[in-house]
DNA sequence: TTAGTTGCAAAGGCTTTGCACGCGC
DNA sequence: GCGCGTGCAAAGCCTTTGCAACTAA
């Protein structure tokens, strides 16, 4: 970046990613894909303030419509944890699957069990042809654990 | 129901796992968990309707307030699908899964792939411990795959 | 130029909260 | 009798929708 001539290479790719998936590229749109790829597991709002510090004037409704985009383009996954509005995050191709904390709510990402995609199959699959198979482990994090939460009542 | 002696002896074991929760009986909680054993995957709308039936006083804010104590008391299960309203389900206590229509929204039942609970260990549990794991099988159901659902856009 | 996308504003639906009465224990 | 649970009413939040102007291709 000596010259200032690709002072966001990175953002080439988002580009591309975008027109891949048969969207226009715009600068709410790369700004969306960039904050999600720093900060994995994000909700509206998070990505809305991210943005906003880039893109002042982008509105929460084009947010919105941008991931509702992304979402059907298959370029990011929701994640509808209960009792917590949506969270979003890249979908960088690879199958890894959630943990969540009954404690806390955090969120955090593993590595798939057996590391194809999908890489589960239903013992009985009932007539559906599978696309992929999503994977929420639920538990209690290591601080959730330390700080002795109530596990009984 | 010829004396009206035993109309609803199932609704005793009902009480029971009502009991056991240490949660009060009371007739709407235990119409809520009729409702769910005969309509698995019900929205808080149906459960609302349903249990309205026998019930005609009954409020939705009770209803979502059942919810969240049979929730939280480990009695039933919530699901959170995309675009929809929570999906609520008597939690049986064995350890099945979902399949999920992405092209008419259609919740099924599977049977564990494994059979055990949790009967999924993640590859790196980030020090969690996990007490349980929720798989959702995304896909197309046999119905939306005869009626020609367009899967490229 | 053409069509998709953004921005502004408002509405809609789902869900939660506060308080008093009633019922289960 | 005590305390939890229910009912009534309202507010809150998240999300979606409609229309005009703008930008990407």
């Amino acid at each position: 970046m000596a010259t200032g001539t690709e002072p966001q290479t990175h953002s080439e790719e988002l580009k591309s990613s975008i027109r891949a998936s048969g969207l226009k590229v715009t600068a709410p749109r790369v700004a969306v894909l960039e904050v999600l790829q720093h900060a994995p597991h994000s909700s509206v709002e998070q990505v809305f303030a991210e943005v906003r510090k880039t893109l002042s004037g982008t509105s929460a409704q084009t947010i919105y419509g941008i991931l509702a985009s992304f979402t059907g383009a298959g370029l990011v996954r929701r994640f509808d944890p209960p009792d917590s509005p949506a969270l979003f995050e890249c979908r960088v191709g690879d199958n890894h699957h959630h943990l969540s904390c009954v404690g806390c709510g955090l969120i955090q990402d593993v590595d798939c069990v057996i590391g194809q995609a999908p890489c589960l199959t239903p013992s009985d699959d009932s007539g559906f042809t599978i696309y992929s198979a999503e994977v929420t482990f639920n538990g209690l994090c290591r601080a959730c654990q330390t700080s002795g939460l109530p596990t009984t009542g």
